[in-house]
DNA sequence: AGGTAACTTGAGCGATCGCTCAAGGTGGCA
DNA sequence: TGCCACCTTGAGCGATCGCTCAAGTTACCT
């Protein structure tokens, strides 16, 4: 063996790793195994266990913001960019994830209220999120493609919670044409404005 | 000291304890102390760690479901008795719960996709839930609340993902008034079949 | 009071946890 | 080639994990 180890390829299998089986249910071993390095060099590379999980948040939001960014460029309305990606970059809706659910809406709901540098990174990017939707929502209404007095921020909430809600149903044992049923309902219901 | 340990009392305990920080995440010295068991009591009277949670899981769906029978009977339609149980007794707008979400709605995310005991008896009980969802929707079908082709499995999954979107939003920080204002409406569209 | 069945107690098992660091190896430069 | 800076390695730290069981205590019956 030589060379530096792949850092970057450790962090997306560390990332997955997270992401299927939540925080606390992922051991050193776990992710030395995924990642094929030491603890030493694990601990060199990324500080800590829970430092290694807020990366792995920050990876997967960088993620799937360029990923809905490649789609939303190519839609031909704002609300059609968000459907867009409801139903093809979304965790829900892509064959590319370890589990069907968003690595965050897992994590919000495994950590309790207690604070910790993962829920404050946990909070900073969903707020982040917040942003890039209320944006598109803000940009449908400039566009005509919704009505003057829309309130993007609750149209926000609606999203989250729309897409949260069926992350629930898939980890129940939920068949996937049902789970694909609820997704294009949701986008459906963002195409029409009726969110 | 004397006298058997108030094995219900204990159970609740463990329940809350469970309930508010997830399977992983408590350990027997947690168990402990909100039991006020000792380990050897613990095990004789609960089987495992695994066993006890499972154990909660079911006192949770119990007292939810007595809960729910209680208001609903007082409801004056079968949707009001829906929607009076979300406004008045689902964790996300009940003061008695530890934490501002559904106990199912959390395991259900913190468990992965591999199966274990814990797993096959939260499926058990969302699924018992599911069917009385669907039995009230089908008694508003049949009072005339709800129009004659209305599918009531397809309503139990939208008011499933209601909820459960809900408590995402809850986990994550938002203000207690956002939360009760996305409960309200959730209510309001039970209330009016439109959900 | 003595016997017995049932319960409580807590020391401590082997395993695993997250993590550290001294030792060994490697590549680049003079 | 000899040196040095950097990296990898893995044994093993102290703590904690879920759990067991022999010893001690209690309640009840005769």
């Amino acid at each position: 063996m030589s060379m530096n180890h792949d850092k970057d390829a450790a962090l997306n299998n560390a990332m997955r790793q997270f992401w299927a089986h939540g925080f606390a249910s992922t051991s050193l071993k776990d992710l030395e195994r995924v990642t094929g390095m030491h603890p030493g060099s694990l601990y060199a590379a990324f500080g800590s266990k829970a430092k290694l999980f807020a990366l792995s948040m920050q990876r997967y939001s960088d993620w799937l913001n360029a990923e809905r960014a490649r789609v939303m460029e190519q839609a031909s309305s704002h609300l059609d960019g968000l459907a867009a990606f409801i139903e093809q970059v979304h965790p829900l809706s892509n064959a590319q994830a370890p589990i069907r659910t968003c690595f965050m809406v897992k994590t919000a709901l495994e950590l309790g209220a207690e604070d910790s540098e993962i829920r404050s990174q946990m909070i900073k990017l969903l707020e982040a999120n917040d942003r890039v939707f209320e944006a598109a929502f803000q940009s449908a209404i400039e566009a005509g493609e919704l009505p003057k007095g829309a309130d993007p921020a609750k149209l926000t909430r609606h999203l989250n919670s729309g897409l949260a809600g069926i992350c629930f149903c898939a980890m129940r044992a939920e068949a996937s044409e049902t789970i694909a049923e609820l997704v294009s309902e949701l986008a459906a219901k963002v195409r029409s404005g009726a969110i």
